[in-house]
DNA sequence: TTGAAAGCGCTACCAG
DNA sequence: CTGGTAGCGCTTTCAA
């Protein structure tokens, strides 16, 4: 009869082998087989190992659901983006598997379409599942009350691509101030005195601009004479983007994108007009993404260290979970000229328009 | 006493609200919470908007972890790839991930570098977390034994961008012979006599080189007689196989590469040897990968419905989570020829070499 | 060196 | 409509 159920119950879903299935085949408790499968030493060899094998014969597999219930720990991480398959996030992304990995810890990924409210969500679910810690590139929601309510969940968080000034608040980040400010330089050295903005719309997108009219401000120019218009970062906004900008009458010059996706949709508008580069338009990109290089023009453009920053994130975490009171990393990583033929400083020549 | 123990636990570890504190405070039994909370209806709409408001209040985050436990369910399904930041997987993510969210399934990650002990450690690993199904991209365990192995767990999975002749094995996949053949048959229209191969030395790569080998038997010509250099999918790995294939003294000719990135390393070379596409080399690749439009020289490729083979595999999975005993599907999706200016069909002119 | 008991937070089942 | 009991698979604690 009991025999009966159980089999009934087998057929409508298999069950798993268990501690206990071990314990009573070894002729051993639980607790002896918990502490032979964990190394815990407590045991005589002959004993652990006898275990072990049986363990083996039965292709035993731990259930780290109960183990994670009842260690209050799970050994998973969870990592919040907008977009995984956008280059900069893919590699970051990278980044942190891959440390994670290494220290046998999984990734939860979640994508919020870079909407707020299911940024909140993803976090919330994430929480639940209770991750150890948690990891958000790019976040939104950033203003006061919401770090205030990350923080009553209680789980260690770093933020990626994102600074923050408020304390308690941990991040790895590029100097995007240094960065714009870099990119622009090398435009002004090019000799090009006409300027136009894609900027993206967002915290790093306008610290980027503020290191441009940094650099600006210091040959006293001022950044307003110049048209912007502001895109998404990705290639079809950059297109849109670009095309307003040449509506608006901007028919060469050099022209500083929000990132290089942006530069690709600017590229694909300037060609679609029969422009050229660089002759008409100087391009600058942000990112250096692998295919940067390979581009109907070689993009010149800054490079951040994106997978490095998904490492150093990740080992912050890790830190912390270590060390809870440990202080506070604010990280910013300094980002890099790379110059190809986008910017090629050719002297000016005929122009069209 | 019993106080103090309990405020010395709170600092080390911060002990989250449980179903059990919301039954004190709302003076009503667990179960009542349960029911309230899992909105189960078996109990009055007074007490549970009570119970629901008090679980607000508390700002209460369900414990997931138990309930899996309970449930043997995670709400979890487990993703394995070779590189989730590849152009490919990132896409095939993001159509897994997207779908997932929909039906409120996570996703637990792993990379496994192209490794088989990776590929069958993460599995393992997935599966202790007890994930509800998996979906393997470019499966490298797929030998007989390693899905029987794979089926002993009993854990559904799908394979994605793979086939299996095995019985009992679902798969989402491109038709990768039917593109070599849609790729070799416009190579061979543009008039183009001389070929060389960059295939992938994989099941999908040599599937590819299968459909060209076909086109080509169809117009009376072995495929034997063209050079051929093996490639990883990757830009530089590319890059090299190119040279291999000049310094073979392959000078001109048309170039069927077994993926977007090995065309982009081949490009490379070819600019590099002060050689030109389309002049000297046509080129095709396989994926249409994002950037294809853009590059140097617009590829032509064969298009994959990357996106759409995360979305299908997705519902296979889910699928058969619901309806273990339905019949098993072996989905291929018929992937499109793309023309860009690679394989121009210019006439044939003066060449250098 | 080994084992028994208790409990992590939740829900299924049954009784009232 | 409501609650008590038991148990998911594991580990911690204490006792033998």
């Amino acid at each position: 009869m009991d025999k009966n159920e159980k089999d009934v119950f087998m057929k409508a879903r298999i069950k798993p082998i268990t501690i206990k299935d071990l314990a009573e085949k070894a002729g051993v408790s639980a607790m002896s087989v918990s502490n032979a499968l964990n190394n815990r030493g407590r045991l005589s060899e002959g004993t652990k190992r006898h275990i072990m094998k049986i363990a083996q014969e039965l292709n035993y597999m731990p259930n780290l659901v109960a183990k994670s219930l009842r260690k209050a720990q799970t050994r998973t991480i969870g990592v919040i983006m907008s977009d995984s398959s956008q280059y900069v996030f893919s590699k970051l992304l990278l980044g942190i598997e891959q440390e994670a990995s290494k220290t046998g810890y999984s990734i939860l990924l979640a994508n919020t379409d870079q909407k707020k409210d299911l940024e909140i969500k993803a976090i919330d679910l994430l929480v639940s599942k209770r991750i150890d810690g948690l990891l958000i590139a790019a976040p939104l929601a950033v203003g006061e009350g919401d770090i205030e309510r990350l923080k009553s969940l209680k789980v260690p968080f770093v933020f990626l691509m994102r600074t923050s000034e408020f304390e308690g608040v941990e991040f790895v980040a590029n100097d995007n101030l240094q960065g714009g400010y870099l990119g622009m330089k090398h435009l002004y050295e090019t000799g090009e005195r006409n300027f136009g903005f894609l900027p993206i719309d967002s915290p790093s997108g306008r610290k980027r601009m503020e290191g441009c009219e940094k650099f600006l401000l210091g040959k006293n120019v001022s950044i307003k004479k110049y048209p912007i218009e502001s895109s998404l970062p990705q290639i079809g906004d950059g297109y849109l983007a670009m095309k307003r900008l040449l509506a608006r009458g901007f028919r060469n010059g050099a022209i500083c994108c929000g990132c290089d996706l942006i530069a690709v949709g600017a590229l694909k508008t300037i060609f679609e007009a029969n422009l050229s580069i660089p002759e008409d338009f100087r391009l600058i990109g942000y990112d250096d993404f692998d295919m940067a290089p390979y581009l109907r023009v070689p993009l010149t453009t800054i490079r951040q260290p994106t997978y490095q920053i998904g490492v150093e994130g990740f080992h912050l975490l890790i830190n912390r979970l270590d060390q809870p009171d440990s202080p506070y990393h604010k990280i910013i990583l300094e980002p890099e000229l790379i110059v190809r033929n986008s910017t090629n400083k050719k002297p000016l020549q005929e122009r069209h328009g």
